[in-house]
RNA sequence: GCCGCCAUCGUCUAGGGGUUUAGGACAUCGCCCUCUCAAGGCGGAGAUCGGGGGUUCAAAUCCCCCUGGCGGCGCCA
């Protein structure tokens, strides 16, 4: 039996990793056929970190050898996902300044004849050949398979045509693919740094194609190429590709190349344990940019899907990460994806930044392009009630939610809030109280507020909340909020005794 | 259907033969703090480690089978 092992595996392992360090390249290769997904930036976020720990080369290459579905949209998409991660590549054609270099294209490639010469090369060492199928004769070849209970499969047919055969073939005018020639017996054997020894046997293979009739090489074959030609060391991606690893070594293998190192990393699921969709809610990582989350806490995130510490650590700055990081800890099972720890994540990170939101909530802002959503509002307020409030704040679009009341000139009061507040007996009193004593308040700061209503449930004999609670209804509507007297501040005298009358006129009298 | 991968609290996970009455985090519940809401502090509940067989003095940890989940089987990537 013929075994095929994954050449130069054990070459590259045996060397320490520490002798290697400035070896590792490590690359992120999505196709631009729609917008970065949560489990796309998980891969890209794995390879930056072991690229960065290692203190090696992270490149960033578009695979839009899908004709019909690549689109520019969704390669911009891309690139403005991965710069708001911040994840940053290190090289790419053209520019000289390392922030701008742009990602490698494939379609480039292909058009630079970069593919073509190692198809040649196969096909003239007999390693691959022009197969005249039509994709329908193809179909009817897997299903008599399939009737027969044999492996689904193009069953070779092209693979010894005489020169004769393609001339005639080609003046039907059919167009040729170009398959591989795979043998037919024995195993493919590969070491994976996360999932231990992989076997595939090659009886479960037929000759793929390699070239599209159209001559652009398919996916599995353009890797192979790139990661090649771009000395990728560690091929980090996910466990969905597992299966296209032994097809991936036969085109190595043929082409008398060494493999990379390979690591799979687990698949991302929704709640309902099934593959992470748009069913699930968000999954564009552009969309939890627009809703207000923090970069580092995505990231933060992301990097516990699937990966952890012995300690379980689950705050980590992003220095530490990198320290820390390291792919033999990458999880074996899939991860379910929960969106309320990111939540409590994006909080935290939110509370970390303390007064400096203001800066935060308005740059996204501005990004994002939400600044309507605040229009005539009074920025320097905002900014004053962030600093105050800011541990409220869970993502960045509550914020307009949450402090809207300050702005509006129609405040809309909460049903349950006017009849549990409001109604209750002492409230009207309170409220007139207030209206009255308030209009000619001379020190209309906080802690005098405060004094006030203090003294005004003593001077009543009422309890404090029986104070705080209905003026806090009246002045924002609603029963929850910043604290009162710093809200009653900033609204300032003439807003607070406006709303205390119009709420005694509209629900007291 | 075939092939492959995986399997510890609801979720992310630690733990990889005895140190485990299985640890941490999110969520959840209770108490404290408190002008509300948060935040914070303290505490609780929550996994017989998918099931069954082995191996061993000893198994969540090693082996086998089963089951379940996921993935792949494209001139998609």
């Amino acid at each position: 039996m013929e075994q095929i092992n994954a050449k130069g595996y054990n070459e590259q392992m045996n060397n320490s990793t520490d002798e290697r360090l400035s070896d590792v390249r490590v690359r992120f290769a999505p196709s631009p056929t729609g917008y970065l997904h949560i489990g796309g930036a998980r891969t890209a976020l794995y390879n930056w970190l072991f690229a960065r720990k290692m203190g090696g080369v992270f490149v960033l290459r578009i695979e839009d050898t899908d004709e019909a579905r690549s689109t520019d949209e969704s390669v911009g998409a891309i690139l403005e996902s991965m710069e708001w991660l911040g994840l940053d590549w290190d090289e790419g054609p053209g520019k000289q300044n390392p922030a701008e270099y742009e990602p490698y294209f494939q379609m480039k490639a292909k058009e630079q004849g970069v593919y073509d010469k190692y198809l040649q090369k196969l096909i003239a060492e007999g390693k691959a050949y022009k197969c005249y199928c039509t994709p329908e004769e193809v179909e009817e070849m897997r299903k008599a398979a399939q009737a027969q209970k044999k492996v689904p499969k193009y069953d070779g047919r092209c693979r010894e045509l005489t020169e004769e055969q393609r001339k005639q073939k080609e003046a039907e005018g059919r167009k040729a693919v170009i398959r591989l020639k795979l043998p037919q017996e024995g195993k493919t054997v590969f070491d994976d740094i996360i999932r231990g020894r992989v076997e595939f046997d090659n009886a479960m293979l037929d000759d793929f194609i390699i070239a599209k009739a159209s001559g652009v090489p398919t996916y599995n074959f353009a890797v192979v190429v790139d990661d090649v030609r771009m000395k990728i060391s560690h091929v980090v991606r996910g466990d969905d590709h597992l299966s296209n690893t032994p097809k991936q070594i036969h085109i190595y293998n043929a082409l008398g190349w060494k493999t990379p190192v390979f690591a799979h990393i687990s698949m991302i699921l929704g709640q309902d344990g099934s593959r992470l969709s748009k069913r699930h809610g968000h999954t564009s990582v552009l969309e939890y940019k627009n809703d207000g989350y923090l970069p580092e806490a995505m990231l933060n995130y992301l990097a516990l899907l699937g990966w952890s510490t012995e300690e379980s650590q689950q705050l980590f700055e992003l220095n530490n990460l990198i320290e820390k990081f390291s792919l033999e800890r990458c999880s074996k099972s899939a991860a379910v994806f929960d969106p309320q720890k990111l939540v409590w994540m994006n909080g935290e990170y939110i509370r970390q930044k303390g007064a400096g939101l203001p800066a935060v909530f308005f740059e996204w802002l501005a990004s994002t392009g939400q600044e309507e959503k605040i229009s005539g509002w009074d920025r320097q307020l905002l900014e004053k009630i962030l600093a105050v409030e800011f541990e409220k704040v869970k993502l960045l679009k509550d914020v307009f939610g949450l402090f809207d009341f300050f702005f509006t000139d129609n405040v809309e009061y909460n049903p349950e809030a006017v009849s549990k507040v409001l109604k209750a007996e002492t409230a009207k009193m309170v409220l007139l109280e207030s209206a009255e004593r308030l209009r000619n308040f001379s020190d209309f700061t906080a802690p005098s507020l405060e004094k006030f209503a203090r003294d005004l449930a003593v001077e009543k004999n009422i309890k404090t909340g029986q104070v705080f609670h209905p003026i806090r209804v009246a002045v924002s509507g609603r029963t929850t909020g910043p604290s009162l007297f710093h809200m009653m501040e900033f609204m300032g005298r003439d807003k607070v005794l406006a709303r205390v009358k119009s709420t005694i006129e509209k629900y007291l009298s």
